[in-house]
Order: structure tokens, then C-alpha cells, then sequence
DNA sequence: CGCTAGATTGACTGGTCAGTCAGCCGAAAC
DNA sequence: GTTTCGGCTGACTGACCAGTCAATCTAGCG
């Protein structure tokens, strides 16, 4: 009848990858830690997936397509730059806070891991960094910011500073109360956007 | 006679190490593939290293250690905060302009690994953060930086930024030119202190 | 009931390496 | 010349684990 036979199983050994990569890391989970996570016999796995690498893969691509989906949309919208940066952190966080398993995985499984798995996703990765990239890009142009930043380089900056925050939080570095990921998604943009020194008159009118 | 019988053949070694884990990363980096690049026997490795591993925390240790330490003279030099930030992403480009496998080792290997390695060494690298903080920090109380930025927030973004674009050099998404590295110094602070919208005046005086 | 096909099982295999170890070699000591 | 000892060698071992596969189970169907 349906395309995805028993899809039951198969969601359920995939969520079990997720509670077993983000607690032992990908590299020191054993299949079997998999198999056992999600109550399935060891072979049951390789009916459903090729490798142990698939899993994680299409761990990766489901979730990062939605991110690189909102990106865009926020990118579409009419919003100030600093709004439409906003919304590409907010999606970024809300997605850490509501699935945090899933995010430290494709953050310290893939994003940060530019030998294994980063480079094999690496287009995809690069495609959410070009709509930042073309974020900045058109308020440059509309003289919202400065243009003497390379977009790119605002882009980098961006992503990094944003990996780097949920790194702390996913490490532990820094407390991840559900104040502090609010407080980060204002503290980020601002940041970025404003600056570390203080800005002469009184702070710009904010969107 | 000397504490360190033969220094020569274990230096050898490390160097091997360096080449050898940039080039497949650590993971899929063999030891006999190390003894091979070093000229040497596969036992003489352990002769001089307790473990693989070692290799690894040595090689971080080591260059680490340089960096707190210059991070920690700009932070007590009476310099302006920008030139003080400027200070420590300079010696950190600096350090990847000279010595760009090694680098590429201490980044992708264990700073940005927080699950292997850098779990091992998060004390020297949260003191690294820590210096920078107190940079910020210490602007702050003088008026310098806006005091509505937490100071470890700021470090991370700064260190974020940072790892960031190395990491593109790293893995050729940009180019790495000497002017790249040149520009890169100057913009990272740049856009950190100044913030990618434009200033209202003219541009503030530079230190 | 007999048949088929897909789901499910888990013991087993094959390959990969980190780390060991028994011994070799050359130079200094006597 | 012989002894000693640390640097040095590389074949070997033991552990680990991804992926295989032959067999069993279950459900639908005529």
C-alpha cells in the first residue's frame, strides 16, 4: 500500500539514533546501542537503513532543509535586515531548545565536523550560509548596513557566533535556561548588528 | 645526560603527527601511518608516547599554551580594547598563516571536537575564553563597550567568529590568501566592535 | 490450509588497528 | 673483548564492531 512500509520502527530506530549519537557522540555509538535504544533486533536496522553513516545522514538533511526553508522565507519578507537576521537566530535557537538532542548531534556530528560528515554536507551547509550572505547583501545595498563587510564574511561571522552559542549550552559551558535562549536571540543580533561599542546618540530606533 | 635523551627522533615524531592528522584527520590517521611520515619504526612511537592520544593532547598543549599566554600580555598591555582584541585575532591568524597544519589539527581535532578532545582540554580552552571576557569586561567598566553585553557572550561570539573563519580557510570555502589574512584581522574586530550597521557620524577614531 | 512476501531476529564473519613484546644493534664503559 | 643499556625494530595479539545472512515469524490471500 504505502511507499514507507512500516514506518513505525523505522521512525522509532531513527529516534533512537538521535538519544544515542547525542549521548555517546556518533563515532563511540555502536549500532547495536541503537538497536537496543529502540527495542529492535540488530539486523532490523540494516532493513531499514545501509549503513550506520545513513542514519545520521538523513538525521542531517531532514533537519537542515527546514532550516535552510525558514532561512529563505525570513530572506523573502519584508522585514528590516536586522529582523530577518533575527529570525534566522530565532529558528536557530527554538530549534535547539524544542529538540536538543537532534541539534547537538547535527551541530557536533556534522556543522562542526568539517572532516567527516561536514564535507559530505557541505553544500548544504554553504546554501544557509549564501541566504545570510544575501541577507546582509541586500541591506547593503539598501544602505542598512555598512558595505564594507564582505557578505560572506558577515555570514561567517554569524553562523560561527551561533554554533558557538549552542556549543556552550550543549557543553554545558554556560547555563541553557529558556531566559538565556531569548536573551541570546536579542544579545546576537544586537551584537552583530550594533556592535560592541557604544554607539554615540541614543541606541537607533530598533525594529 | 640531557632529560631529554633523544630529542631528535620524538620531535620527528610530532612533527609526522602534525602532517599525518591534518592530512586524514585523527580518527582515520593510523600510528603506523605517523611512524611512516616520521621515517621511523612503528614501535618507537610508543616509545615516546604513552598512547595516540598523546600525541594529539601534546601537540594542543603545547601551542595552546602560546596562546594564553600571548592573549594574556594583550589583556595586560594598556592598549585600547579594540587594539586589544585586534591583538588576539591577530596571533591566533598568525599562528595558521606559519604553522597551517597545525592549526588545522588544534581547531578541527580538538577545540572544535567538544565531544573527544576538547572535552579533555575544556579547562585551557574556557581560559582562553575567560581572557577575552575580561577584555571586554574591563572595557566596559572604563565606558569603552556598552554594558549591556555579558562579557563571556561576547567572548564566544569573538571566538566563535573567529574558529569560523579559520575553518574556512581550513577547508578552502574561502580562499586564504596573505591579503585575506591581512583584511580578515582587521575586519573581524572591525565588525565586532563596530557592528555591521553604519555608524551615524563619521567612523569613530581608530587606535 | 498452503503459499508468498515482507518484517524480524541475532549469531557470525571479516577487517581494522592500537598497543605489546621479545629481541636486535651500536656505542659507551670497563 | 665483553658487558650493558637505551634506542630501535616490526611481527603479532586481542578487542572491537560494521555489516551479512540464513532462518523464523506474521499477515494477507486464494
Amino acid at each position: 500500500m504505502s511507499a514507507t512500509p512500516a514506518p513505525d520502527k523505522r521512525r522509532a530506530i531513527l529516534d533512537a539514533a538521535i538519544t544515542v549519537f547525542a549521548r555517546q557522540g556518533f563515532h563511540s555509538a555502536r549500532v547495536s546501542d541503537v538497536a537496543a535504544e529502540a527495542g529492535v533486533a540488530y539486523g532490523l536496522v540494516y532493513h531499514y537503513f545501509d549503513s550506520k553513516d545513513q542514519m545520521l545522514n538523513e538525521l542531517f538533511s531532514e533537519r537542515w532543509s527546514l532550516l535552510l526553508e525558514a532561512s529563505q522565507e525570513m530572506q523573502r519578507s519584508d522585514a528590516s535586515p536586522r529582523d530577518k537576521l533575527r529570525g534566522v537566530a530565532s529558528f536557530i535557537i527554538e530549534s535547539y531548545r524544542h529538540e536538543p538532542e537532534l541539534m547537538k548531534v547535527i551541530i557536533v556530528e556534522v556543522t562542526r565536523a568539517a572532516n567527516s560528515f561536514g564535507r559530505t554536507h557541505l553544500p548544504e551547509i554553504r546554501a544557509a550560509y549564501d541566504v545570510v550572505a544575501e541577507i546582509v547583501s541586500d541591506a547593503q545595498a539598501a544602505g542598512e548596513f555598512r558595505d564594507d563587510v564582505d557578505p560572506d564574511f558577515a555570514a561567517m561571522l554569524f553562523y560561527g557566533a551561533i554554533e558557538q552559542l549552542l556549543s556552550g549550552w550543549i557543553f554545558d559551558l554556560v547555563p541553557g535556561s529558556d531566559d538565556a535562549f531569548e536573551h541570546a536571540k536579542q544579545l546576537v543580533v544586537e551584537t552583530i548588528c550594533g556592535g560592541l561599542e557604544p554607539r554615540p546618540v541614543g541606541d537607533r530606533v530598533a525594529g
